[in-house]
DNA sequence: GAAAATATTGAAAACGATTGCATAATCAGC
DNA sequence: GCTGATTATGCAATCGTTTTCAATATTTTC
């Protein structure tokens, strides 16, 4: 026969099928004797229980849905083993879906939960307006990370973009930079506005105007770009604060290909901290995003959201 | 009250739930005004099915897993990204699983399957015997990316890597190079011995030996080990392939810093074609491996083999 | 205009698990 | 040995869909 389901572990031991479904989930109030009888049932027939049964009846998925809205976010697989990590420890599964910065976005989220598909969403990256106006009229538990959902009462796990950025600058004017420069991320995310508003604040407070600011993306092709603008500057600046590593990588390696040195000719920081950050040559001076810990916070914060939602209903 | 459900739809629209389900399923066999109606009410209430009911019924769960061995693999989200966008295509939900190497995996396969969590299953990365034995048992529908699963009928999406190997191979001996080495990848992974024996045959073919292996693993920290080993070569290959861009990169990062320039003392090849490659500096010699392509066609391989079980069983 | 086909719908039985309520069995205390 | 408390179990309803089968309505055909 097909797979063994809960009425054929009840028939082997010879008890009710709802003696065994308490036996699997709450083995201290069935005898012990019945108990092992069941117990060895399943283990004979090689019982599991059905996903779908048990959730129809719980009306709950144990599932998380991972929203992704763009390619492949910058740490996206080191968050999502954070996620998944998180996740399974707490008996739930990890559900990952691209929205692809689709409009419809929004109304699919709330689908999914009212679909039952997944009992909470973590978001990577930003939101849109739609999905503004879900949040405020339902109780959905959502937690962003690395983004701010603006406006949006949502948790979200992120390093202070603003004063990591300060203190990068804090950093090159120690060194003794006065001119500095800034290939800013994505600004249409908060992190990427964060970090350039830090850039510019620090400046300030130290009586300095920007030298250069240059409107990129978090990848490396924007990295060559910047650079490429970078050599037709007459007025460079002997410092770039690059807003990603990747771009800071790109960055450099442009300016190699053209023979500027660095950091003989220019200093180039980055931001994140991904893993070839440290075997760089030259070493890339970086801020460090535990991209990991941010799953894992934002899962156990996403749980606390799901149960207090739970805990609300009855 | 809390979310509708398909009788709401059914008394709002003056039918019957079947009427409904038809309605939703297979719009074609239900009368043209009394489609429109549901259709209408519907909207009205924002009806959307529930997954764990439909899914209870249909015994099926419209969910694909991927299974990752280990950290996040190499590519990890390009292909996820690919498997993504075809499974949603196909109205597929996409589960991630990660087995940390477990020898529970082929256990906790095998019963996401019974517990009908999943309808098919994607492995990135390697296997264990017990994995084995439940393919050999039971007919999941599994397809693997990337790696082999060595000894079952389990089809794979990946490069020829013994071929692409020894075109590197082919292409250093076209510079003129005499003297080549090696740095493996994880050779317990059917990639990682590939192209080690495609190494190995190329250079035989050519009457040469190999000048140096350096046994590693695919990740940045080896490349920087095996620089260090190379330092301490009394014989140096003049070009070293790398078993992966980012041994390559740490390669030449780890060399750069000691000195030794690349590509004018020694030339170093990589592997994958990860995005990093192209804006390197010096540029890195790479195999392309398209690896969101191998995440679609694994979907589609697997979409077929689920289609193929479930014909099977009725 | 009647018979035969066809097109639409509904009633009710699954799918597989959990749980409130009720019952039966066990035990403690005197 | 009897009463009342406690412990173990079973019955049956329920979660939300889908689908078979039968029934009714609508056409088509002659």
């Amino acid at each position: 026969m097909s797979t063994p389901k809960l009425t054929d572990v009840a028939r082997l031991a010879g008890v009710s099928p709802a003696t065994v479904s308490r036996a699997i989930n709450q083995p201290a109030i069935v005898n012990a004797k019945t108990l092992e009888r069941i117990q060895q049932a399943i283990q004979q027939i090689g019982y599991e229980t059905n996903t779908a049964g048990r959730n129809l009846r719980l009306r709950r998925s144990d599932a998380l849905l991972v929203m992704i809205s763009d390619a492949p976010s910058r740490f996206f697989s080191q968050i999502l083993m954070g996620v998944e990590a998180e996740a399974s420890e707490a008996g739930y599964n990890v559900l990952v879906s691209n929205t692809q910065d689709n409009p419809e976005r929004g109304r699919r989220l709330y689908a999914s939960i009212q679909q039952s598909l997944a009992d909470g969403i973590l978001t990577f990256g930003g939101h849109n307006q739609e999905l503004g106006d879900l949040i405020r009229n339902h109780p959905i538990p959502i937690v962003g990370v690395n983004e701010h959902l603006e406006d949006l009462p949502v948790p979200v796990t992120t390093v202070n973009n603003l004063d990591a950025s300060r203190a990068i600058v804090r950093h090159l004017l120690e060194l003794g930079h006065r001119k500095i420069g800034h290939v800013t991320g994505t600004t249409t995310l908060s992190s990427g506005r964060d970090r350039l508003e830090g850039f510019l604040s620090e400046l300030q407070q130290a009586g300095l105007a920007p030298t250069w600011i240059c409107n990129k993306h978090y990848n490396v092709e924007s990295g060559r770009e910047a650079a490429e603008e970078w050599l037709h500057l007459t007025d460079r600046p002997t410092a770039v604060f690059c807003s990603c590593d990747e771009t800071a990588f790109g960055f450099i390696a442009a300016l190699q290909r053209k023979g500027i040195q660095v950091p003989a000719d220019v200093s180039v920081v980055g931001f994140d901290d991904i893993p070839l950050a440290d075997h760089y040559c030259p070493a890339l001076t970086t801020i460090r995003q535990p991209q990991r810990e941010f799953g894992v916070t934002a899962v156990r914060m996403l749980l606390e959201r799901i149960h207090d939602v739970e805990a609300d209903i009855p």
